[in-house]
RNA sequence: GGUCCCAUCGUCUAUCGGUUAGGACACAUGGUUUUCAUCCAUGAAAGAGGGGUUCGAUUCCCCUUGGGACCGCCA
């Protein structure tokens, strides 16, 4: 059985974080069996489709490495293949020509809402013979829908689903403008792309049944379906656009790495045993469909946090280092070359105390301005006794030909009995001059991260 | 309102009729540590309710309750 998979947003806004797990599921699907993933977008909708969002779309997978396989399908190029489909329906009987006018339609709804029914068109033109057709009134082409019996779907989430003929109506396939509506393009496209796995947002379940009576009027192979659960904000809620932290942009920011992330959206709606950490070729190797529970779950963003933590303090230093470098590359500012290499030299402690790549930005700040503010909440910390030990510390360090772990250990030691203090009494001093805060890495990581100039320095400026 | 769906710790989930209901995140406490963290240990925390079926139900069925999705000439 061959496995051809697609992923089919439309460029109407930037990449949505429920979009993101659905691509995934998608390219998942088609890798572990060795098929094909493509990319479609579907731009039928002229008003509202950006080139922009198009560019945004497909560099938001790239940066997931969620890689489709030939060149991205656009679905208007395909326009004209969709109207002739329409055509061919209405000549085989299973589509027609409808004449209402919206106002006549607004009408039917209004008078539905007050007598408190449910709206369903009233398939006025369906088999319209004796009717006269307007002259100057451009038709829609609605699909003939089943009237009686049912559809049953075997959905390889959900399972068996099953829908009376008579709720679905005779749904708009093209517009008054000729333009294809979704469900025609859509099932035309996904029929001449060969799918043969559909996974989409359970918000699609009832598109499927009218889908599945497009094929089937067309004599064409109906596709597997699977339609996953939605993803829930907080407030158990279908997640819209509006929503915090619901476009992948949102986390790219915060300084997620895109393996935690992907890794984040696997786990959402899916298991595997008590297994948390996936690698991406772990991922392939044991995703399945199988595996995808039916009920909607909701975003938890410590979890997101809690995930890119495990990753970068598991990641490869190097490669942790490009992460952060593409990071603040986009979001922060670019360093120059020594500066960078101070960062990367002490990424091993900075990383230790960070959750994305805006903390190891924040950890680092101390290395990278050289300008150090002192809060007056903190020099009150730095008094006379403390003094005394800095100048001695910047004496002693002078002497030094370059800073070293031992001399350094020892000639702190030596501070501590000289002037019968404490550690912290001499570290804390140290850290607040250095950094200008209480807080940040240990006192001997702290000092070798810096230019032995740039210690005396920053340390002359205390006392 | 109509149609369809879902239901295990706060959250993500394991369990495929017999378990002290497991793990992870978050939370709390303790320990390690020069600070903050990290790390380690421990703890609290769940089968919505009611009926069946069964020797036995979290698991199968029904009802109730709660939640959700859809109901566009958007996709």
């Amino acid at each position: 059985m061959s496995f051809i998979c697609r992923f089919a947003p439309s460029p109407t806004g930037p990449l949505h974080i429920g979009g993101v797990r659905t691509a995934l599921f998608n390219w998942l699907l088609a890798k572990k069996n060795k098929g094909k993933y493509f990319l479609r977008i579907e731009d039928t909708d002229k008003e509202r489709s950006k080139e922009e969002f198009k560019k945004q779309i497909i560099s938001s997978l790239e940066w997931l490495g969620i890689q489709h396989d030939d060149k991205e399908y656009i679905q208007s190029k395909n326009i004209s293949k969709h109207i002739k489909i329409a055509e061919e329906l209405i000549k085989n009987g299973f589509a027609y020509r409808c004449y209402c006018t919206e106002e006549e339609i607004n009408e039917q709804k209004e008078n539905c809402k007050k007598r408190g029914i449910p709206y369903v068109y009233n398939r006025k033109w369906r088999d319209a013979k004796d009717l006269n057709i307007p002259k100057n009134l451009q038709p829609v082409i609605r699909f003939k829908s089943k009237i009686s019996g049912n559809t049953i779907i075997k959905d390889l989430v959900q399972g068996e689903r099953n829908i009376s003929n008579s709720t679905i109506e005779d749904f708009i396939i093209l517009r008054k403008d000729k333009s294809p509506t979704y469900q025609l393009s859509a099932t035309v496209d996904d029929h001449e792309m060969k799918i043969t796995h559909v996974i989409r947002g359970d918000d699609h379940m009832i598109n499927s049944f009218k889908q599945k009576q497009i094929y089937e009027a067309m004599g064409w192979k109906v596709p597997n379906f699977a339609h996953i659960p939605l993803i829930h904000s907080e407030k158990g809620k279908k997640l819209s656009k509006r929503d915090n932290a619901a476009t992948l942009e949102d986390y790219m920011k915060i300084g997620i790495i895109s393996d935690a992330l992907r890794n984040y959206l696997l786990r959402l709606g899916w298991s595997y045993k008590d297994k948390e950490i996936f690698s991406k070729q772990e991922s392939i190797d044991l995703f399945d469909l199988t595996g995808v529970g039916k009920s909607p779950s909701k975003l938890d963003i410590s979890r997101i946090y809690s995930i890119n933590e495990t990753y970068i303090k598991t990641l490869d230093e190097k490669e942790l280092f490009d992460h952060f470098k593409e990071y603040i590359s986009k979001y922060k500012k670019k360093l120059e070359k020594s500066k960078e290499a101070q960062v990367f030299k002490s990424i091993s402690f900075l990383k230790n105390k960070a959750k994305t790549l805006e903390d190891i930005w924040e950890n680092s700040q101390y290395i990278i301005n050289d300008k150090i503010d002192i809060s007056e909440e903190n020099k009150r910390l730095i008094d006379d006794l403390s003094k005394k030990i800095i100048i001695d510390f910047i004496n002693e360090c002078e002497k030094m030909k370059t800073f070293n772990r031992e001399e350094l250990e020892s000639l702190i030691k030596s501070l501590i009995n000289k002037h019968k203090t404490n550690f912290k009494g001499i570290g804390q001093p140290i850290r607040v001059g250095l950094t200008g805060s209480k807080f940040g890495p240990g006192i001997f990581d702290l000092i070798l991260s810096l230019e032995k100039s740039d210690v005396i320095q920053r340390l002359k400026k205390i006392i």
